[in-house]
DNA sequence: ACCTGAACACCGTTCAAGT
DNA sequence: ACCTGAACACCGTTCAAGT
């Protein structure tokens, strides 16, 4: 056929493809020639649309984080950093539970990903303008985002094989059999990461108290 | 040559050779066939040691968690759990710090690897001797966990691009320029690292006044 | 500009054959 | 038991050729 008219491809439409792949299949499903023939071309055609296989799913990546809820941190939403941040959190999470399969290309740094960034840039607009000093906006934004990701990744829910036999408890005296069964390892990931969300927002409450209070935009919320 | 009287190899040799390669040129580096003529050997020679690549690159995993402290959670020793928790995080994060290439296998759960699942047992009985209830103390285990393979996995030093140019900052309105350069962009890991494992230790600690005082696990745990 | 087939330099893994 | 070369079924990417 060579050159159609109306062209096949678009980033668009790959990006959507290599999605469905990787959400249907995994990160390993995803080659070049796969991806193409189930979008009806031959592999270098996408060529014409990514410079590399990375780019496309970059891209995948990217179409993740743009789904993350940002209207928390808008300036005229009422909530306090602390509610922003919580409910932040919680999009954020189910975002990448959402697409499990790309949360290590996601995890990676915002690096060169626009929606990436973006979330970033949200999260430090909001905390600066609740009166948190820039670099320690800035610190939440990134250590939020440790968690987040790290907890999407890691989970307890995944990797496990389903064959307590496996696991010999002499080798790990207090982790007993019932950590390792299926239904447990879920109900671990979501207690831990509660757990964890709450200790932060805590933790950081605290610091807030304690802040050098430069910078303050609006009238100023101070300790109860 | 066929077999020698002496193997070639060894699962350590090959792990040992595996690990420099990944430290020294990256995950993607890491082949069957490169890495067996690193060792000198034909590429099906690994697989007398190995089911297969994924389980040469778990083992590699699993030596960087070997090589993470666990001896605050002993039981003579004499720091209070959140002393214990801190110096551990420390630990684990500088661990994974010295080997940045592997960390994304090393995140994705501890899985089947044994001193993955030795750091999540260590810190779990740390936490239960201290006097935390075994559900928190599992908890607190994965959290942690997902803080420092976060943390280590999506530095904010790593995969940005070093031309300021590529990022338009009417698209980042709040992230300034200077966030994106290399040297801040390390900066901002430490204090994200500081801030938020300071945060998560505080946040606990509200949390262990408030504990119901159900389990302390000597004497006898047995609350009825 | 955008797609193609052919080609290059690789992969992971299996397997029969050797000792 | 442990290594080999050959083979299979793939890869990512480049490139000249087609429209």
């Amino acid at each position: 056929m060579a050159r159609p008219r109306k062209p096949l491809l678009s980033r668009d439409r790959i990006v959507e493809a290599a999605s469905t792949l990787v959400d249907s299949e995994g990160l390993e499903a995803v080659s070049t020639r796969r991806l193409a023939a189930e979008l009806g071309v031959s592999g270098p055609s996408l060529y014409n649309h990514f410079r590399n296989k990375d780019e496309i799913l970059d891209a995948v990546a990217d179409s993740v984080s743009a789904q993350v809820d940002l209207s928390m941190f808008d300036e005229d939403d009422g909530r306090d950093w602390r509610a922003a941040l919580h409910d932040w959190a919680v999009s954020y999470r189910a975002a990448l539970a959402a697409h499990p399969h790309i949360v290590p290309v996601l995890a990676q740094g915002p690096g060169r990903r626009p929606a990436g960034l973006r979330v970033a840039d949200a999260a430090f607009g909001g905390m600066v303008r609740a009166g948190w000093p820039p670099t320690q906006a800035t610190y939440i934004g990134a250590l939020m985002r440790y968690f987040v990701t790290g907890s999407a990744l890691g989970s307890f829910a995944r990797g496990f094989v389903d064959d307590e036999t496996a696991y010999d408890p002499a080798d790990y005296p207090h982790l007993g059999q019932a950590h390792l069964l299926a239904d447990r390892r879920q109900k671990v990931d979501e207690g831990a990461f509660e757990t964890g969300l709450r200790a932060i927002l805590d933790g950081l409450a605290l610091q807030y108290e304690q802040r050098t209070p430069a910078a303050t935009v609006r009238p100023s919320p101070k300790r109860s």
